[in-house]
DNA sequence: GAGTGGTCTAGACCACTGT
DNA sequence: CAGTGGTCTAGACCACTCC
């Protein structure tokens, strides 16, 4: 019944970590404050420098707070989060019957990201390979057919702040008859992917959305100078044509302190 | 353009840690296989024990491995993922207006949870409150307002893993003229909360679910006994009424090693 | 009981931030 | 330059697991 094992104190890292979150969960310290130094946390707890060392680490993968070599740990300012709503599914497929200015307004990065061209900057790369395992089986090919495969990034223009990558993956076969949709120097595209695809008579029926959750891996963290302690959202899209089959399969990374995905469920009126 | 700071070689808990990553993502190392000791560790890399137990503890951070006291870290057995799909939202809609006997079938379990009923085990508890400053945001009513805050947790039946927290805001003035809908008892409910509503005359016209990420606190990982390195995918699904107004809203808390959240986005056809 | 990881101490050197 | 946190060492005690 007894959650503790034993009738042991807790350790002291947690009860340094647990007074100063409840500091901040109370208020007493805000966003961008300062907290005790190390040296004052070995003070007030008489504790060696690890231990008081050990309760901000906790901290710090918890994502409550920042900490950098030389300056005091401050309190995590949640950065700005970007929607990136379901409802560009639908948006980007009446678009993409319009005339070429028109379609102008919408491209990949819409599509694969939610949130209007002009804030982020992207850059992506084409190349064609094998589909592998995973892959075939989301496209239900063989994993031995050649996939087009565009390597998205996006961050933010301000800031530089990294907002997304993702990767598409579309089996050549279904492409290779427009070749203009094989070259990455036509991204942006107008119109993004359902546009494209349309020019090889595929219309999209269906859009689904696998949602889930992960820590950066070291690589992750520093390619991306990710803070400690904040999640990825990993999602994967599949796109679905009018015979019910998947034409593309889309996977995004988002950082979860700056990502807020949105899906919009409209039901059906009861008569 | 280093991404190096200055010309210092890595830390040695990085190397030690990417060393074993490499091992696991080449398959050297297998789910449920154990690590190296930490005997080993200082050994291979003639470090001392500290130095090896902060790569395991990053590698810990990263979700890739599990430890405990006496125990060899082992590499982390991937739990089986509840899928929860927004399709889900439909059928509870379409059930709410059957006859009692078949609307057994759907619960407010599967509301929240998008999960049939008989593999998890839930436990409810309803009380009154202020709606307070985020809540009543939300909901478009006043801070003062009294809601009806129910709170649901959910483990699965076999394993007594958590699944998923979620609770639920309801402003009293939409319900009080049901009073069986304030007690906890009558949970269960057949229809769930769709069918709920609908008793005092209200239809939900869609839903809106805002999922995003973030680490667990020091409280909710011993709550749930969450291995490390595993983050919490956080969903607020807002039920809109025919009128466009927000009725009811609900967070879920989700462990993201074992939940997958899915929507399914159809599209208008073309003509 | 032997071996393991978890916690903690005391002390060292280094990199970075401020003034 | 002084002060700070990041990394590392050597050694101690304890809780837990497995044999």
């Amino acid at each position: 019944m007894d959650p503790r094992p034993t009738v042991v104190s807790a350790p002291m890292q947690l009860q340094v970590a647990d007074d100063i979150r409840m500091k901040i969960q109370r208020g007493d310290l805000k966003p961008g404050d300062s907290l005790p130094t190390l040296g004052e946390l070995m003070e007030q707890w008489s504790c060696s420098m690890n231990t008081a060392r050990g309760g901000i680490a906790l901290l710090k993968a918890q994502g409550l707070i920042t900490a950098g070599r030389g300056r005091a740990p401050i309190v995590r300012i949640p950065p700005p989060r970007v929607i990136r709503s379901s409802e560009r599914h639908q948006l980007e497929k009446d678009q993409a019957r319009l005339p070429e200015p028109d379609r102008g307004a919408v491209g990949e990065a819409e599509t694969n990201h939610y949130m209007p061209l002009h804030d982020q900057e992207f850059s992506s790369e084409y190349d064609q390979v094998e589909a592998g395992d995973e892959i075939s089986a989301a496209l239900q090919i063989a994993p031995t057919d050649a996939v087009l495969r565009r390597s998205y990034d996006a961050r933010h223009r301000r800031t530089g702040q990294y907002l997304s990558t993702s990767v598409s993956y579309i089996p050549l076969g279904l492409i290779s008859s427009n070749p203009s949709l094989l070259d990455a120097r036509n991204e942006p595209w107008p119109g993004g992917t359902i546009h494209q695809l349309s020019t090889v008579g595929i219309e999209i029926a269906s859009v689904i959305d696998e949602v889930t959750a992960r820590m950066p891996t070291t690589v992750e963290t520093q390619m991306w100078n990710l803070p400690d302690g904040v999640p990825l959202i990993f999602c994967r899209r599949i796109s679905i044509n009018t015979h019910g089959h998947p034409v593309e399969i889309s996977d995004a990374l988002y950082p979860a302190d700056r990502t807020e995905l949105r899906f919009v469920t409209p039901l059906q009126p009861w008569t």
